[in-house]
Parts: C-alpha cells; structure tokens; sequence
DNA sequence: AGGGAAAATATTGTTAACAATCCTGTCAAC
DNA sequence: GTTGACAGGATTGTTAACAATATTTTCCCT
C-alpha cells in the first residue's frame, strides 16, 4: 500500500518491512545535512527504489533520516525545484508523476544537450576519465550478464552521469543529473516492460568514439542512442494502470 | 554602499534611495507569493538592478515585499538551488558572484543548448510565434537606436528566453532561464565594457534562418553568436576590480 | 445495510520566540 | 597611532507551539 502505482510492470527492491529501509540511517551519530538528503532521495528514484506518485510524508522522513521537520521541509522544497517532487498544497510532497508532455519536454531536452556533451568530452577528456567510463560500463554489462536488473538500471544512469562529469563542466552535470533522474520515473511510467534500460552495446559504441577522439561520431552516437530510448515509449496520451486515477481526481 | 561591487564599470539603474525601489511593491493588498519573489529577483538580476555580491538581507526583503520571513527565507533557498544566489552559512544570502571556472561552465552549457533550441524552433515553431520574436527584436532595435542601454540590456535577454520558450518545451525553458540570468551577471563581471549586451545583429540574422524554416542554419547562427559572446569576455584569472577581496577573503 | 454528515484524528502550513553566530564600535595596551 | 580584545547590537538559524486544511472514523438516518 506504500506504493500506491506501478501495480504489476516490476516487482520492486527488495524491501523487508519500512519503506525507507534503502534510504535512511537512523542510528549514526552524525546528522544529516539538507543536501544530503537531497542526494539520497535522488539516489532512491534514479534506482527505482521510490516509485513515481509515491508520497513522502514529513513525518516518515523526519523519522527516516533522523532530523527535525524544517530539515525534511528544505528537501522538499530544492527536489521540488528540481522537479523530482511535487508539492501539492496542505496535500504533502509526492514523488514526481511525469505527465507525456513533461516526458517529452525533458527527453528533448537530453537530446539537445547530451549530443553536445559527448562530443565535448570526446575532444578534451583525459586517458584516466575515459578509463573510469569503461569501467563503469564494465560493471553494467557485468550486471545486466547476470541479470541484476536493478543494478542495471542503476548504471545505466550512472554511464550518463559520469559522461557529464568527464566533460568537466559543473552546470552541465547539475542539469543532467535533473534530467536523467526524471527520466527513470519516466521510463518506468511510459517504457515497454523489459526495455527499462540503456542497452549498454549503445554505451560501448559511443566509448569507442570518445576513445578514437571522434566528437562529431560520438555527438552521433548519442543522438541515436537517445532517440532510441525516446522511440520505445508509450507517450500516447493516457497513462497506464492506475496512475491516472490519482492524478486525475486530485484537487488542484 | 549597497552595491558594492562594479564600482565605476556603470551606473546603475535609476535609483533614487532605497534600494529595492524596483523590486517591490508593499502597498498592495495582495500577499505574494514566493514563487513571484523568485520571479521578481531573477528579472531584477537579469535586468542588472541587482549586481553581483549584492547582499539580499532577510529583513530588507521582508520590508520590500511585505511578507514574512519565512516566506523570505524559501525564496531565497529556491534561488540559491539555481544558483542566482549564494547562500553563505550564517552570513546571509548574496546574489552570486560567478567564478571563471563558472562563468565558463554557463556558458559552455548554453553554446551545447541554444544551437539545438534553434533548431527546434526553426522546425516547429508557429507563424505567430515567430512574430512575436520579431516583435522582441524589434524593441530591441528600438532600444539599442535610442540609447537605452538597460532596456536593450533586458531585451537581449528577452530574446533569447522569448526563443526558448517558442520551442514549447518547459524544461527548456527553466533551464535556458537559469543559465541566461547567470549570463546577466557573468557579462556584467567579466564582459569588456560597451560590449554588454547581444548584437541585435546576430538575433536579426537568426530570425531570418527561422523565417526561412532552415535548422541547420539556425543552428550554425546561433553558436556563432554564443562564441562572440564568449570572446568578450575575460576569464584569465583575476576579477576586476574588488570583487577578488571579497570573495577570496569569505570563510567557506 | 448503505449513504451521508459530523466529529476526531492526522498532516501540513505559519508564526513567534529563542539560540547561535557574526559584525561593529569602543576601549585599553603597546 | 595602531593593534588587539571585548562588549553590544544586529542578523541568521532553529525549535516548538499554534492554526488551518485533509483525511479518516463514527454515528445517525433512510
């Protein structure tokens, strides 16, 4: 009941009892900070360990990471910003639901920008970076071989983020990091079951460009590999199983 | 002694004594919301009534907008996570003071985006739509002709966030908001003085790739026109003019 | 038994007082 | 006269109580 959407598409982490049980640690002595929370909650959707419309009440998560509300509150507040959560007003915070037009904003968006990026780093990145992508890609196909899906998935979001961190650029970083976080809520919501990842022979070939030095192939590369992501969506309008319900009759 | 920065590169906007002259408006019976402060200072940041390193200070502002502080304090905290305002441990809240290193980020971000977002809107983009850039652009022109330097200043950035959103992509266009805004301060900081603003030239030239539905033209354009941007500018290190001390000498 | 209204409960939003930190101005010592 | 420490005031950060709004439960009536 804690995870109100996605009845049957996957099976979810493997979560004993709490639903916090991933996120929070309770009994360390030292208190979290506002922007570690941030990160953490982060983290959980990128995973698939949050689902899309789940609600975050500020009392679980005051007990969850151990701090008072106002802590809890400015979370809230910068994912909101960020967009990984919604604020409904005297209705609490709720992970974010993308809506098809949100989906497709923020795909296009990644399409616009990751082209650019992987050129960039494809022109100025250094032996050792490139050697930390392989090995992050290593690790995804060594996952995705034996099939722990959500490490998969887990990597498959990382392979994107350390692209962005190769390109040495902070700004670009920050905004993928947005972007692709949303796009796991969106592929969980709209993406053919089973498909739920990047195919990392998609990773491997773009790894080849960047390692040739090739910008203007590895700016290709990544087009396609997006457009592909893009192509097995569902953005037909209505929502599936459940979702729409809830959103729908929500009071604005 | 409330701006305290960019001492002699220019005068500032007509300020006759308090310093949120601009900004706010007390008498109103309404209560604003924090949101519209957000909206408030980002125009007031982008249109240079509010420099860089000028100090936001809680009760100042509760007095400008006449709301409490609370309401203060998340507009500044939704800021500061876009980075238009940084917000320094128990010393208050500042409006940013782009580094090189940022400086460079921005603006490497918005020459991987803009090109793409042209492109888009060469593609997409209705007649009407079209229109009203041209409208933009020709305020602009205005401006620039009658020597109105802050309103050309404020159009240029019009311009660009006018062509955002006629991609019709909202993630675009919060994106493009940020990094234009940081644009703002990042010209006024660095920029060679006179050169403060876009050619209207260049949007004049983009226009007409628009109009004549060529993409790729539009595209080639628009990171031409970004590149002139960055050639003015003066990243080599040290920063004009005592914006160094104060920033250099801030505990972290 | 079913439906609906109303009280009870729980959750979120706001305010105000308190605590901690930093800045400024003063004074004494060198 | 300058430097240093100290006290006072101002500003930011935090906490806790209070108010307002949803949600759930209960109870009455049909």
């Amino acid at each position: 009941m804690y995870f109100p959407v996605l009845t049957g598409s996957f099976e979810m982490a493997p979560m004993t009892d709490g639903p916090e049980r991933e996120i929070d640690d309770p009994a360390s002595g030292e208190e979290i900070t506002e922007a570690e929370i941030v990160e953490r909650i982060f983290e959980a959707v990128m995973e698939r360990r949050l689902a899309a419309g789940t609600k975050l009440s500020e009392s679980e998560l005051c007990k969850a990471f151990g701090v008072g509300r106002m802590r809890i509150r400015r979370a809230l507040l910068l994912l909101a910003a960020r967009e990984v959560v919604e604020l409904r007003s005297n209705r609490g915070a709720y992970v974010a639901c993308p809506s098809p037009a949100q989906a497709r904003d923020v795909i296009e968006a990644r399409a616009a920008l990751e082209p650019a990026v992987a050129r960039l780093v494809a022109e100025r990145a250094s032996p050792e970076t490139l050697a930390a992508l392989a090995a992050v890609l290593e690790e995804e196909a060594a996952a995705h071989a034996r099939g722990s899906r959500h490490e998969a998935i887990r990597l498959s979001g990382q392979f994107h983020l350390r692209l962005a961190e190769a390109s040495g650029n902070a700004t670009l970083v920050r905004i993928l990091k947005d972007l692709v976080t949303r796009s796991s809520l969106i592929v969980a919501i709209y993406g053919a079951a089973g498909l739920e990842t990047c195919r990392d022979h998609d990773h491997a070939t773009l790894l080849a460009a960047l390692h040739a030095r090739d910008g203007a192939e590895a700016e290709r590369v990544m087009a396609a590999h997006l457009a592909d992501i893009f192509a097995t969506l569902d953005l037909s309008g209505r929502m599936p199983a459940g979702l729409d319900l809830a959103q729908l009759l929500a009071r604005p």
